[in-house]
RNA sequence: GGAUGGAUUCCCGAGUGGCCAAAGGGGGCAGACUGUAAAUCUGUUGGCACCGCCUUCGAAGGUUCGAAUCCUUCUCCAUCCA
């Protein structure tokens, strides 16, 4: 099966601009084609790893990829798909999470003898001249045109900004830059890119005479419309000290029955005759294809080992209520008072609830477990003793736990 | 620069002197039901030493026994005019 066949299939193709060429390109290896990749934080998340797939896929078939940072265009802010103006970031701010995202990618994409590249727009960005940049470039975009892209259109109700309206000048130029110094025919990116990307190969066509390709993914929606990725405490990152292997692994057993399939699809490297024996799959059955789709993603981002871990601590978890490995909160002496430690204390301490008050609901509400035995009584203390050696399980709800250990 | 309207709790949005820790909805959390799913139903949703107290209605001052609500100044936002 072709590269391009295999996108297609999985779901992963969105938009393109011409079809047969890029088909052409692709499967033969001949695209050097370039993602980029705004430094907003300082860790790449799931989103960014959707894309990082996708060179993985292209470089296993033989073409180019270049990764572009995007430390020029993020002192700007894409305006795509926002309702509200980015905060603004500083240089040295950016600087970091560049070379975090750096670090990141090099684990997923083979960087060697020239297999892939990596760029940073700030390096020809910055310098650049006003008044020249207006000249050379600005002839070439009607301001009619861009008003009517997708990407503004929300915008114009709320308001935007001559900072913001300038991001797709600047993307177009990243392309068109590009182009002239590496060769690099195609770009890709998301769907909410699309009217981005096309300023580019516009911009190419216009200044140099010369074709140039886009593609654009499709976004990882789950059935409710809303991006995935995405929690109530914020995006699920690729960074373990940020968001750990096994609350990594827990996002992904938790998806939607409807969503499951198409992120195997998407996501994994999973032979496509395997995905389609789960098209069929049903109730419980789901269930197996979650666990599958959870340790498939660990497994790629942090390593079988760490996937390992994640899935047998979750089995445990679910099963018996007890784990080796399971994040663990350590009490500090102070944290006891005459030896004892009450449960509100011990909820707070171990990081389950914010404050004391949400602890309290969370018994009155009987939604606390010490080892399995209900607590119900928020006055109910705990002696430093029963905290040493093998600690106890501290159970918040269904899904959060805490291995609570006496120091 | 001018005119007008606005800023309320995680979000939207009521509230125009005391009955306001602030209606309603969304979201979140917890419980029941289940498959670690969805849907549904129930409870809950500022903090604490929790029948009480403390801090919140853009910011700072003021009036008042008492202010989210009235006055003054400031900041920010939206719309229209230039």
């Amino acid at each position: 099966m072709t590269v391009f066949d295999e996108l297609k299939e999985r779901g992963l193709l969105a938009q393109l601009t011409d079809e047969e060429e890029i088909k052409e390109l692709i499967n033969n290896g001949k695209a050097t084609f370039y993602i980029g990749f705004d430094p907003t934080a300082d860790s790449l998340h799931v989103g960014h790893f959707m894309a990082l797939c996708l060179m993985k896929r292209m470089q296993m078939a033989g073409n180019k990829p270049i990764a572009l940072i995007g430390g020029g265009t993020a002192m700007i802010g894409d305006p795509s798909g926002r309702s509200d103006m980015r905060s603004m970031m500083t240089k040295e701010q950016i600087q970091h999470n560049c070379d975090c995202f750096k670090e990141q990618m090099s684990k997923f994409i083979d960087f060697s003898d020239g297999k892939a590249m990596m760029v940073n727009n700030a390096d020809w960005l910055l310098d650049l001249n006003y008044v020249e940049v207006l000249r050379d470039i600005g002839p070439h975009f009607s301001v009619n045109r861009m008003l009517t892209a997708e990407c503004y259109k929300q915008r114009m109700e709320k308001g935007l900004s001559f900072l913001e309206f300038n991001y797709m000048i600047m993307q177009s130029y990243d392309f068109y830059e590009l182009y002239r110094k590496y060769g690099c025919n195609m770009q890709f990116g998301g769907d909410d890119q699309w009217s981005n990307m096309l300023g580019g190969t516009e911009l190419i066509r216009r200044k140099l005479g010369k074709d140039a390709y886009a593609m654009t993914i499709t976004l990882l929606l789950n059935s409710e419309g809303k991006k995935m990725g995405k929690t109530q405490k914020g995006a699920v990152w690729l960074d373990p000290n940020k968001t750990s292997p096994f609350e990594f692994y827990q996002y992904w057993r938790n998806v939607a029955d409807a969503d499951v399939l198409k992120c195997i699809r998407m996501l994994t490297f999973l032979p496509l005759d395997e995905i389609k024996k789960m098209d069929g799959w049903e109730g419980s059955q789901l269930n197996e294809a979650k666990e599958i789709l959870a340790f498939e993603l660990t497994k790629m981002v942090h390593g079988e080992e760490e996937a390992t871990k994640a899935q047998q601590s979750a089995r445990a978890l679910f099963s018996s209520g007890n784990a080796a490995d399971m994040p663990t909160a350590e009490l500090a002496d102070a944290d006891f008072t005459e030896g004892e430690i009450d449960i509100l204390t011990m909820l707070v301490k171990s990081g389950l609830v914010p404050s004391k008050s949400e602890a309290r609901r969370a018994v009155e509400q009987g939604g606390v477990s010490v080892d399995g035995e209900k607590v119900t009584d928020i006055k109910a203390t705990f002696a430093k003793d029963a905290l040493t050696g093998e600690g106890i399980v501290l159970k918040r709800g269904k899904k959060n736990f805490r291995k609570v250990l006496a120091q």
